[in-house]
DNA sequence: TTACAAATTTAGCCCAGGCTAAATGATATT
DNA sequence: AATATCATTTAGCCTGGGCTAAATTTGTAA
């Protein structure tokens, strides 16, 4: 190989951006903290209090990390709570609440009108939501509402 | 609220099976471990060879970070290499890597074909496609053909 | 063939998000 | 009102996947 300045190398294979990937990590953080939200909203819709214990059976965690993911929502402002008490959701984890709820609902409906059957929508849906884009939300209503 | 038994609350709250969730911690690894199987999958097929340092550019992370996952990589069989040199893909590893690669190259068709412009599906794809089922796969396989 | 540049590995750190065990608080039955 | 039970918090641990700095290896120009 011949000589060359670390630019030029760099040029040389395409490199220097990130190529759409963004860091697994935060992805997860964000898809985390959506879950908790998410579950606390049909929590409180469902029983009229999201409890630890309960957050923590649907998600299949110890109390103990739930408690811990609430500190964690706690500071990002999302949900506020009495020591002891059960949580709910501060205006912004109401809107955010809001938001998954109807992507959520979106997917589900998009995929069941791909004819995707009842249960594994469910499950995909789960996975998918958290990755669609406003454009992809729009298609995918643009779809579902010509099905009808 | 009347005396129960531990069991009877549950029941009572329809508790007991952790609801869908798969936790997101491990979900995360299997998406992860794609990723670099995809990307090195890639590299290779663009020059040849997968480095490190191409490996770490593309992703964004450290060249560090990319040296303990090739090892995570290698623990689980996917990849091998010799110390210094660059990463293969094992048998396993490449039929991974189809697998991923056929199921990128249909997630992203589906997404155009659904009328999301080239860029966010291309982003969508990425996120997406980790998350699709069997089902949901072969109905967008559907979808896709009958649009051509 | 030596010396320098580039790539990889090693060492050692951090943080998030899991866990169990133990301490503390709330509440319902008697 | 006392006690037993259930829920939450606290303490302390582990692991994965990041990082930087330093050591090592490889490869090439002079």
């Amino acid at each position: 190989m011949t000589r060359m300045t670390p630019a030029a190398r760099k040029q040389a294979r395409n490199l220097g951006s990130t190529d759409g990937f963004i860091h697994t990590r935060h992805r997860n953080q964000a898809e985390l903290t959506e879950d908790y939200v998410e579950l606390i909203d049909e929590l409180i819709t469902e029983r009229g209090e999201a409890r630890a214990v309960d957050i923590a059976n649907r998600l299949g965690v110890s109390h103990v990390t739930v408690s811990k993911a609430v500190s964690r929502l706690k500071e990002a402002g999302l949900v506020h709570s009495q020591p002891y008490r059960s949580v709910f959701l501060t205006d912004q984890g109401k809107a955010m609440a809001r938001q998954t709820r109807e992507r959520h609902h979106l997917v589900m409906e998009f995929l069941l009108a791909l004819g995707v059957p009842p249960q594994t929508a469910s499950i995909d849906a789960e996975g998918i939501e958290h990755h669609v884009s406003e454009a992809t939300l729009k298609a995918m209503q643009v779809f579902v509402s010509k099905k009808k």
